[in-house]
DNA sequence: CGTGGGTTTGATAGTACTCAAGCAAAGTGG
DNA sequence: CCACTTTGCTTGAGTACTATCAAACCCACG
């Protein structure tokens, strides 16, 4: 239960994250970190001063939970760097992961009080926070940002429900083929399009993710390597040499 | 591709649906639709009026399209009465059922400018149409509006999250277990609770929801009432026997 | 050099899918 | 009104695929 945190060379840590939108002459990065959100929202400038002045910077330890099952839903975060994931235990142990949360994404969404998932660390992550009523005083302040909020959700339906026809109906290759495709494009989102992709997770993060065991998702990782749609220099890096073949793979074709 | 339309004995079909919440003297039951919504999302009188002057009644026939994947979201939709379908299809055929909307549901709640399912009548439905611009306009006069709208899209989101789970970690019983549990209390919420639970879809649909063919959803059933936990009197009626023990089926107890 | 976590590979078994047949209820036409 | 067809559900038998169990492997670390 214990929120492990610590605060590494903040600086350091997110200059590297927020290429070219660090402003000049800033001490720390709360700024930056802000500016994440607000470009992820697309705000105009007075939202984002008035955001700024309530946002706190987190630091989170690889491995650590921000929030378990069942908690009050009392802050609102944004990623700026790392990965999260958004884990469901079922009573005898089965364990989901409906989500991760990656640069740019939003923790507290949610019609309940509570959380509905355990968050965790997968990397050492930073996050913006913003306590709720600071929230509620905000949107009633800027109808734009209660606008934004609600196209983010919409956006997090629309891949939520993406997911539903994968686990549904696609094979452990199809799977893994849509996964890397979406991780390969949320990241771009952000840091620009490259050739090889990071996964920050381990296979039994992917597994869980894709309602598989870990054994079916490497040899589901060995069968798009044979078939030359992938290269995996190494297991947390993965080179997209055929996107065309992955996507008609993860859309049936 | 054509639109199936029909307009049969509104009034009738209208009253059934909406016990209690009908104005006395209405000609129509327009205000009864509208009502729907506005209960639904607990809306103070004068959104309720504002709501009703834009809102126009829409009759569907059981097998009929509302919308396809791809088409523009031009209106948003509240289903007032039967049942419809979320449906996406893979290149190659296979198809799956995001979700079924039922009295109370709103069809439209995207962040995309096009609809990413087809929406099918599963039976004759009525719902009530809002013209996009209409609705922006209601949007920005109501600020509460909004509210209620990002909680809507946010509930959905959880129970996106939830099936999630469902089609990742659970067995074809296990889904059943939960898909039943679901639909009563999603019905429950409208027309109160009830021993028997009706079904409005096929074994087909129920299968494409869950991940599953017909074969095996007919098995399922078969075994939950072996175990004496649902009796079907026929296939399209449940009668929930032992909800604990379902939900502990559902829930991997 | 040994240890341990995470990944890959191999052999086996169980579950859900596929194919096929049987059944009941509802619709159709003589 | 009764054969005939159609449609949707259920049941049965065999197969394929993924989970399970087990072992080897690899690299980082002490």
């Amino acid at each position: 239960m214990a929120r492990l945190q610590t605060t590494p060379a903040p600086g350091e840590t997110l200059r590297a994250h927020c290429p070219g939108r660090r402003p000049a002459g800033a001490v720390d990065c709360t700024s930056c970190r802000v500016r994440h959100l607000a470009v992820c929202s697309a705000l105009p400038e007075a939202e984002v001063e008035a955001l700024e002045s309530v946002v706190a910077p987190l630091e989170l330890i690889a491995g650590s939970t921000l929030v378990r099952e069942g908690d009050p839903r009392r802050q609102v975060y944004t990623v700026t760097a790392g990965a999260l994931r958004l884990v469901r235990l079922l009573a005898d142990g089965r364990r989901q992961i409906a989500g991760f949360l990656l640069p740019g994404d939003f923790i507290g969404l949610s019609g309940a009080t509570t959380h509905r998932h355990d968050i965790e660390a997968i990397t050492d992550s930073t996050l913006c926070r913003f306590r709720d009523e600071d929230m509620q005083a905000l949107r009633a302040d800027f109808p734009d940002l209660e606008r934004k909020l609600l196209a983010r959700a919409c956006t997090e339906l629309d891949a939520a429900r993406e997911n539903l026809l994968g686990l549904a109906r696609l094979n452990p290759m199809e799977r893994l083929a849509a996964f890397l495709l979406d991780l390969a494009e949320r990241r771009a989102r952000w840091a620009g399009d490259a050739v090889d992709l990071v996964l920050p997770m381990g296979r039994a993060d992917i597994g869980d993710h894709l309602g598989l065991t870990i054994e079916t998702v490497s040899r589901s990782f060995t069968r798009l390597r044979q078939q030359n749609l992938i290269a995996v220099p190494d297991a947390h890096t993965v080179t997209l040499l055929d996107r065309a073949g992955l996507a008609r793979l993860a859309h049936g074709g």
